[in-house]
DNA sequence: CCGCGGCGTTAAGAACCCGTCAAGATCGGC
DNA sequence: GCCGATCTTGACGGGTTCTTAACGCCGCGG
C-alpha cells in the first residue's frame, strides 16, 4: 500500500485529501507546518510528499531542501494560484510536480500516479549473488547455499543499502540516514551492531570479512563476486 | 548536452520552443505529427519528449503509448486549456507532466530540467587514471596496479581535492579549508605529513614526485597522465 | 659563511573508531 | 497480559588515525 504525507495548514483541503486518498486505498498521514512536516517525514518515510508552499513557518523551498537531503522521495507541491517564479523555484529545489490550487481532484490523483509508477519501477538486476550468498530485492530474500536466511527487518534494510550500491562506499552518515533517518548521524553504534549480525549470518568467516567491508573512518561497503 | 524532441503542428510554438530551448544549450529536433514524431523519436533517442496532444493524425495517448512501449525517456505534454480527463488519460498512459497551454516559458524550462533530473540519477563522477594509479570518485576507491591502495579518510579528502581540480594549482589555503574547516590557514603542517603518506602510498618514487607535486610557495598540484 | 624560511620526514601520545558482548527497553503475536 | 523476537544503549579492549613537535635538507640572500 502507498503512503503519502500531505503537508498543509488548511484544514478542509486536508480533510478533502485524506478522504479521498483514503478512499483510493492510500495510507494517509498528515502535518499542519514545516517543522513538524520535516519530522513526519523523517518518522513516516512515506512513499510521496504532497506539499503545500502556503505554510505559517516556513518557506516552501526550505522544506522542499530540508527533505531532498537525505532522500529523493517524489514531492509534489500545491499552491495558490500565483507567481510564476514561485512554480520554477519549487522545482528547481527538487519538487517533481507542482499543480496549482484550485486543482481537479482527477488531475491530481493522475499526477500521483504518475510519481509513484517513475519512483518505484526500478527492476534492472534484482537477484544479486556472490560465491557465498544471493540476495533477491525484489523477494526481499536472502539465500546462502540452498537455505534461506533469516534477517531482521532493520538488518535486511542496512543489507539494501548496501547491495543497491554495491561496489560503492557508503558512508556511515548515508547509512543511518536511509535506514533510521536524518538525525542518527552520531549513532554509529546502531552500524557496528548489525554489520556484524550481518557478517555473523552471511560471511564465511564473520572474523574476516570478504564480501561487507569496513572503510575505517568513512563507510562500508558490498563487493560482489 | 541535453537531447530534446518536440512533436507539435503549431509552427509558430514549434519555432518559439526550438529558439528559447537552443538559447539554452539544449539540443532540438523537432516533428509535425504523431507518425514521424514516433519516427523521430527512435531515430534521435532524445532525453526526453515535449509532446502536443493536439495533433492532426493521432491521439496523443496513442503517441505515448507507443513511445512506452520500447522507452521510459521523460514525456512532457503540452495541451490546450481543456479536458481535466485528457489530463488524467495523458499521465495514466506513461507521460511524466502535463502543462497546459498557455504556459510561461520559465515554467516549460523548469519541468524540463526536473524531468531530467529525476531521469538521470546517477551523475557520473569521473574516474581519473594515470600510468600509476586509478582514482575512482564515485566508488571512493583508489587502485595501483592490480589492488586496492588503503587511505584513511584525511588522505582521501586531500587527494579528492586535488584530483578534482586536476591539472590545476590548489593553494595550500584552499585545502586546509576544504579538508580541514576554515580556521586552519596556518596548519601547513598537515599538508606536509598528508603528502607526504599520500606519495609514499602512490608514487612510484615518493622522493622525485610525478603526479603530487609541489609548487612551492604556493600549495600542490595533481598532474594526470 | 651563516641565518632563514619553506619543505619533507619521522615518531609518539592523544583521540578516535571498530568489533564484541550483554543488559534493558520495546514491539508484536497469541 | 504474557512471551519471544527485535531494537536500543552502554561499556570495554585492541587497533588505527590524527595531531603535534622536532629534526634535517635545500636554496636564497645577506
Amino acid at each position: 500500500m502507498t503512503r503519502v504525507l500531505v503537508i498543509d495548514d488548511e484544514a478542509p483541503i486536508l480533510r478533502a485529501l485524506k478522504i479521498n486518498l483514503t478512499a483510493r486505498k492510500y495510507e494517509v498521514c498528515t502535518a499542519a507546518d514545516g517543522a513538524s512536516g520535516l519530522a513526519a517525514m523523517a518518522r513516516e518515510r512515506p512513499d510521496v510528499l504532497i506539499l503545500d508552499l502556503g505554510l505559517p513557518d516556513m518557506d516552501g523551498t526550505e522544506v522542499i531542501k530540508g527533505v531532498r537531503g537525505w532522500t529523493s522521495t517524489p514531492i509534489i507541491v500545491l499552491s495558490a494560484w500565483g507567481q510564476e517564479s514561485q512554480k520554477v523555484a519549487a522545482l528547481d529545489a527538487g519538487a517533481d510536480d507542482y499543480v496549482t490550487k484550485p486543482f481537479g481532484m482527477d488531475e491530481l490523483l493522475a499526477r500521483l500516479r504518475a510519481a509513484v509508477r517513475r519512483a518505484s519501477p526500478a527492476p534492472d538486476e534484482p537477484v544479486v549473488t556472490t560465491a557465498e550468498f544471493t540476495v533477491d530485492l525484489a523477494r526481499k530474500r536472502v539465500t546462502r547455499g540452498t537455505a534461506d536466511v533469516r534477517l531482521t527487518p532493520t538488518e535486511w534494510q542496512v543489507l539494501e543499502v548496501l547491495v543497491r550500491n554495491a561496489d560503492r562506499l557508503v558512508t556511515q552518515r548515508r547509512l543511518l540516514a536511509e535506514v533510521w533517518g536524518p538525525g542518527y548521524h552520531n549513532e554509529a553504534n546502531y552500524l557496528r551492531v548489525y554489520m556484524a549480525n550481518l557478517r555473523r549470518k552471511l560471511e564465511p568467516d564473520p572474523s574476516v570479512p570478504r564480501y561487507l567491508l569496513t572503510e575505517p573512518g568513512m563507510g562500508y561497503r558490498f563487493l560482489p563476486g
